[in-house]
DNA sequence: CAACATGCTAAACGCTTGTTCAGTCCACTG
DNA sequence: CAGTGGACTGAACAAGCGTTTAGCATGTTG
């Protein structure tokens, strides 16, 4: 079955109601968001909420292992899809790539993750954690190919790095306000993937006519954009 | 003169009030706090709370001048006393490591930050619009000093950097529970800093026996106290 | 056919919320 | 001393919340 997306038209009333309810816990966060609001939204009565989540609180756990399972399987695809590893534009810019290319552009489940990360719940931490895994994976992969070295401490430079990748995620609407575009849509992040790029490569002090004195990435560098690949 | 903080023990009840409602508030986010739960914290009742404060939107404007003015502060503080710059170490980590300096341990302001910035109201913008201008110029000493090199797009640049910082303000609770210490603690930062620095320094490609292969870059790159070798 | 489970709703329940109100205390002022 | 005004409170208010209940269709099963 296709897995997490489900396109057709006669889903089932509980879908309707999971899915509006995502929506709107992404745009005000689940504590702003009433059980009234998420019926009229699916269009039912409030009850038959309840009817088939049994509360409030039951339909924020099923809202969050739906947003988790599509996660854990995109971050499957993420870690497969790149073989060995992604290296370059794609590991660098992972997350908020990631989501552009498996994502649907008006997607809620980017907002969503601000609320699953900053909540403190436990959804939230294996979500972090199943992002660190990948970000060590990913890295240890970079290592072996020669385009990255471990740190001192390598898993606190994976944590670097996706913390980086995540704060694009939770705070790019303000960077948008201060640039004058935004790093997730797809042309702002033509703007923004060489600039971070550039530091990661060469640090601060790298000049950008300088592509960095570093072992020059060996492994096929010249592949990394993903097209052909429509649906 | 000490500005924003004030130690003494007979604060008017309208300061104990607001002080108190700022904890509550950086804990549980705003809108998860009550009323009662404020006025009993502050040990006075629900109504004396709106006779301060008009109501809670009011309360919550009060509470959020004063967490903005207290921030400009520290900022103005944080960009005259580096005279042309804080490098290295310091201006790396400059918003984790100025909060444990400017502020007591257990402030809440830095956890207010986190509902400041995410809520998407006009504080929070503002806030963000302060501390860009702070990476900027921060940025702009740093390449002065010969520290670091502007990027094709400056601006973005210091975007990066100042999300980076506030990756780790926002996130440091799962960061700690994936590395094993909290890289805003005091001692957590040692371990942090130097892997953060070195990224910044040479790349992710730089070997930590590697001072870095950079062009050997003029001025005064050599001398880093802290993190020269093990600690 | 009767019995029954399923999907669904309108109405109501008890509770909490932010806010209002009437009134008490108490330090000042004339 | 009378009076005024601000700090402060307990009780009550309307509104909104999550949830419960009783009941209506509809289709499936014996």
């Amino acid at each position: 079955m296709s897995s997490a997306f489900s396109p057709s038209e006669d889903r089932t009333a509980r879908a309707v109601i999971r899915d509006e309810a995502l929506r709107l816990f992404a745009a005000h966060g689940p504590g702003a968001v009433t059980m009234r609001q998420v019926g009229a939204a699916a269009g039912v009565s409030a009850a038959l909420v309840v009817h088939h989540f049994g509360s409030k609180e039951g339909l924020r756990e099923a809202v969050d292992s739906h947003v988790l399972a599509t996660f854990e399987a995109m971050l499957g695809e993420l870690a497969g899809e790149g073989g060995a590893v992604s290296l370059d534009s794609e590991a660098a810019g992972s997350l908020g790539e990631a989501f552009l290319r498996h994502l649907p552009p008006d997607s809620p489940m980017p907002a969503y993750l601000r609320w699953l990360l900053l909540s403190g719940g436990e959804a939230g931490h294996r979500l972090f954690g199943k992002l660190f895994e990948l970000s060590r994976a990913t890295l240890d992969a970079m290592v072996a190919g020669g385009t990255a070295a471990p740190g001192r401490d390598p898993a606190a430079r994976a944590v670097f790095l996706l913390l980086n990748d995540l704060a694009v995620l939770l705070l790019h609407d303000h960077a948008a306000r201060v640039l004058g575009f935004d790093p997730l849509s797809a042309d702002g992040m033509a703007r923004w993937a060489p600039e971070m790029l550039s530091v990661y490569t060469g640090g601060l002090t790298a000049s950008p006519a300088d592509p960095g004195p570093g072992p020059d990435s060996g492994p096929g560098s010249g592949r990394s954009h993903a097209e052909g690949d429509p649906s």
